[in-house]
DNA sequence: TATATGATTGCCT
DNA sequence: GGCAATCATATAG
């Protein structure tokens, strides 16, 4: 269980979402000990796409890249921890790639526990019944691995951290063939939604319940 | 400066 | 299946 190097983030983003399928994501917390989760949903955002943070005002209509406000933290070294909250609540978990200088994040959509499955259960609320609720969402994962911060955080503590390294890190795990990988929209986007930069272990239980943005378009549209 | 909306979740009917 | 939560950030004006 030793962390995957920053030579493995420093790859264009897409490669890097699909080989971190079947990888583990591993945090050694302080207080509930060490808590495993086998990666099997993964999204790529990338300079080529609206749907990045802050994509209009960083790559401009000229071309010149503008790394600035949020987005300016994309372009960090490969292998760092990018973190940020949706929807006033909710975490969310990201590793940046690509070279220093180049922008680019994978964020991690759905694990299965591995170890420490008490721990995330105790993390989660008590509501919480079928065993895959646990961990099969971006922001459930990070609750479940106790990486969430309350409400009223603007920042998290582990945003900007080196992800290569404990306590929080990423592992090689079982590696998934090319014949379970499947690669679909992302979900919940609202731009980009044409690019199919989501990375999935076919059929895996713990896979999130959402839908894929252009099907979802395609079905609203009468499609 | 002003407004619109979210890389989601969980509770409601 | 529908929708509220709740404000920082991005984008429009």
């Amino acid at each position: 269980m030793s962390p995957l190097p920053s030579s493995f983030f420093a790859r264009p983003t897409l490669q890097v979402a699909r080989d971190l399928l079947g990888a583990y994501l591993v945090y050694e917390s302080p207080d509930d000990g060490r808590m495993v989760g086998r990666i099997v949903e993964t999204e790529g955002y990338r300079a080529d796409d609206p749907a990045m943070h802050g994509w209009k005002a960083t790559f401009g209509d000229d071309g010149r890249v503008r790394p600035e406000g949020r987005a300016a933290d994309l372009f960090a070294a490969p292998g760092t921890a990018y973190v940020y909250k949706v929807y006033y609540t909710h975490w969310l978990l990201n590793v940046v790639t690509e070279p220093e200088g180049e922008a680019g994040a994978v964020l991690i959509r759905a694990v299965e526990p591995v170890e420490g499955e008490e721990a995330m259960a105790a993390n989660r609320p008590a509501s919480v019944r079928r065993r895959r609720d646990l961990t099969n969402g971006p922001g459930k994962l990070t609750q479940a691995f106790g990486i969430n911060e309350p409400p009223e955080a603007t920042t998290s503590r582990f945003h900007g951290t080196d992800l290569t390294a404990p306590p929080l890190y990423m592992a090689e795990g079982g590696p998934v063939s090319d014949d379970r990988v499947e690669i679909t929209s992302r979900i919940g986007l609202s731009r980009g939604i044409d690019l199919d930069y989501r990375f999935v272990v076919a059929g895996h239980p713990f896979v999130s319940p959402g839908e894929p943005s252009d099907v979802r378009r395609a079905r609203k549209t009468g499609g």
